[in-house]
DNA sequence: CGAATTTGTGGAACCGGTTCCTTACTTCTG
DNA sequence: CAGAAGTAAGGAACCGGTTCCACAAATTCG
């Protein structure tokens, strides 16, 4: 492996004058840059970025910790943001803190302290306080996706404003019995669910409407929105005849669920999911568009932002999403908005 | 920041007598070991890995190629790589390398040649041979998952067994008509389908019956499988009463398919499925189970193995599956296995 | 008991870059 | 035309560790 000495050899030159000729700072003379270039091109020459590190004290590199990259806004984030460093020519070094781990504590503990980064995405990591300290303490910028918003940078979606929207389109259908499906029993994940939950409860709220949340079994997935579901709508007596589900997952559990009792959607039922999930069209599901994607694009805009002016202050973007109307919301039948009012049975099919 | 000169200082010795103390390596006496390890705790002190690295030739971090992260067998193997390497205090550094962007082609060109990492998970990477050349004269080891044994290590799923096994238990449950659900027909996923199918083939030519492969749009989603699956199962006169699908995601959208088309499942249609994905129970999906999380630490073990001893044989690994059975498969219908005799139609439920 | 070995420690070189400082030659500017 | 400013390049220090080597003291051995 050749070294920047052997190319400033090569080149007969000193090797301050070949550094400057390959970063491109200070002065050099056009012939002596050129010179310089072939014999790097020559030789093969790569910088070590452990020297360079070392020297600079800049890493060319970013740290993302989420809790788990199997889920589809994980992941979906995850390839923004790698999109955007490798398009910046940034190493992107990924930690898996999953929530209760030794793992994570390890995490927090020794490895974000390496200053192998120089920079944070914390995505839906809903940190501890203690966390959350340790990680500003490094002194490096920190930009959060879905978060807090007091102490670091953030971006994400506008969570209560978009579960507003989503109820209020159920509404203006006519439907009057809207349950809110998938706030977890347990507040593990509470950020993204309870502000989801209140925008819902604000919308019906303002309509004048009573709220009623059923909670799915742990994580947010489409068999947990499948079961809770299956609870929900297994009861004809109360089954409501909008459903505004926590994301697409929990949604399209929800409609595979009501296909499955027999319930026609969106005759008899209308859903609306958050996401715009890739299966959403699959199943013709109404939603509030997100793109995660560009969320993570977004974040890494942000940390270089905050990296070039590291006392800049944090930033707050709360993005709005756009309703994408499908198929499986409905205006509300006669005889399902009856059912609010005398409170009968809905029908069966 | 305090470098290991303040800790020696602190502690009254030498530089040297501080990095051997702290690092278990050559003589220190106990007494001192201890006063330079309070001295560093007192300190806060935490080893630069750019100083570490650029003088013992190690990084402490492996790089992880993939084409994408946001499919389940991807996103399951990293999470199992990330866990490996978390337990081992090694770092990760993920690089997306999309088919046919110019983000790949600088991945290949320039970004592993930085030296960044002592070794490299290539993730069903399926590389051009210039590709692999690239990775290869690099000079650190490689470890595939999913891909060529040739001239790396590999860890993947035995997909021709697979197949055959597959095909195999809906043979003996007296199905005769089966086709092979999810063989892209352009040819961008080669390894995994084309020998997932041979396996297929094998099996029904041992079983003297005919292949019949049927292909699904583009990527190898459950969208796919469901559009790919409507196509087969609408013509009820040569409809199948068997499918082995390329992967569980393909086999549930055959499922969603054959329901939504009155046909049940599994009475007038087995479905067989490999992977085991999250949401196989939900569908009562008959599969023969993989575990991609234990491929990625599988992957991590062998390559750490081939980083401390460099020039031993690479090694393939090719994994055998559990047969999970469930209930989308079923014994062949008597009307139905009639069908293949006198060539009549299958019930139409 | 003297020599050989083991143990403990410090000094200095080194890994491979970047950057500050100095020198020297040009080119403006008043 | 002298001095200031701009351009070009080299020397050396530095980033923060690890490791080789030298040396001294303690221990083992023949």
């Amino acid at each position: 492996m050749s070294g920047i000495a052997d190319v400033a050899r090569a080149a007969g030159v000193s090797k301050s004058t070949a550094s400057r000729a390959l970063s491109g700072a200070g002065y050099v003379s056009e012939e002596t840059r050129s010179r310089v270039a072939s014999a790097a091109a020559a030789l093969g020459y790569v910088p070590s970025t452990a020297a360079q590190s070392l020297s600079t004290g800049r890493t060319q590199s970013i740290g993302v910790v989420m809790p788990f990259v199997n889920r589809w806004f994980f992941a979906e984030v995850l390839e923004g943001i790698q999109q955007a460093l490798l398009a910046r020519g940034l190493d992107l070094m990924l930690y898996d803190a999953k929530p209760g781990t030794d793992g994570r504590r390890r995490i927090f503990e020794d490895v974000l302290a390496r200053k192998r980064f120089d920079g944070i995405i914390a995505v839906g990591l809903d940190p501890a306080e203690d966390e959350l300290d340790r990680m500003l303490a490094l002194g490096k910028p920190v930009v959060s996706v879905i978060g807090d918003a007091t102490r670091t940078s953030v971006v994400s979606l506008d969570d209560s404003h978009t579960a507003q929207r989503a109820t209020e389109h159920l509404i203006a259908l006519g439907h009057r019995r809207i349950v809110f499906l998938g706030a977890g029993a347990d507040t593990r994940w509470p950020r993204v669910e309870t502000t989801r939950v209140a925008g819902y409860e604000q919308a019906m709220r303002e309509a004048d409407l009573s709220a009623y949340i059923a909670h799915t079994p742990a994580a947010l997935s489409m068999p947990a929105g499948y079961a809770a579901a299956v609870d929900l709508l297994s009861d004809s007596r109360a089954r409501p005849t909008g459903i505004v589900a926590v994301c697409d997952e929990v949604a399209i559990g929800a409609i595979i669920a009501a296909r499955r009792l027999g319930i026609q959607v969106p005759a008899a039922l209308s859903v609306v999911g958050i996401d715009d999930h890739e299966h959403a069209e699959m199943f013709a599901l109404t939603t509030l568009r997100q793109n995660p994607r560009e969320q993570g694009e977004t974040a890494v805009e942000l940390l270089l932002r905050q990296i070039a002016e590291p006392d800049a202050e944090p930033v707050a973007m709360r993005l709005k999403p756009r309703l994408v109307v499908r198929n499986s919301t409905g205006p509300a039948a006669a005889a399902a908005s009856a059912t609010v009012v005398d409170g009968g049975l809905a029908p069966a099919e």
